[in-house]
DNA sequence: GCGAGGCGCAACCCTGTGGTTGCACTACGG
DNA sequence: CCGTAGTGCAACCACAGGGTTGCGCCTCGC
């Protein structure tokens, strides 16, 4: 398992480090289903940069579009965002282990 | 627990954006504790590019130096990146309760 | 058919930041 | 004591990217 290569953990990362990023998520989480232009309207910056968040979020997998009608409705996507904790976390787990092993090392094991 | 305060999320994750600084990280893990100038041998970056790199991430507490004589020696901390890792997890999770409750009232339950 | 709401595209500005180089300073080793 | 390895600081460059505005195009509603 765990397909989770290096390009879309970048891609997740790179989406998530950006403040207004993770604003636009939240309103999406929160409110369902959403446009756009109705997210700009909760938020302090104009449709356009709105907009733009989406494109990186849709292309880091996070969160996807569909149009009906004359709107674009995005919605969250929580698969790629699980497989980068779960990156994450075999990493940490991975540092922990050399620790030790240089630990065990110093101390002459 | 999870004292996962917002701005340390955030450190983390502008940390873990830069694949420079994910490369940094990397070579530590390996390599065990090492100095800046150490580090900068096995990267493609000068010296100075690594410490800047250093900076940051021992900023958003994912590494931590200590000095030696004229040496300073960083480390790896797996702390943070789990805590991080957690607060990915249950954010995913919260996501997915947000969709199928969506999903249960579109379908009219 | 026609106005209005919503999107997409493009040009543009400006700050942040990753990168470099150069130099001064400190600590080890002979 | 003096050379050298290692760090720290500062100036500087260049580009990415977050933000804006303006405009043209489609789609819905009347």
């Amino acid at each position: 398992m765990t397909g989770t290569r290096d390009g879309d953990v970048d891609g997740v990362l790179v989406a998530l480090a950006d403040p207004t990023r993770r604003a636009v998520l939240d309103a999406l989480a929160v409110s369902g289903p959403a446009s756009a232009t109705v997210l700009a309207a909760g938020l302090p910056v104009s449709r356009q940069a709105v907009v733009k968040h989406l494109v990186v979020l849709e292309a880091a997998g996070l969160v996807s579009g569909s149009r009906l009608g004359r709107e674009v409705r995005y919605q969250v996507r929580p698969a790629r965002l699980t497989a980068t904790a779960r990156w994450m976390d075999s990493l940490a787990r991975d540092w922990d282990e050399r620790l030790v092993a240089v630990k065990r090392l110093a101390e002459g094991g």
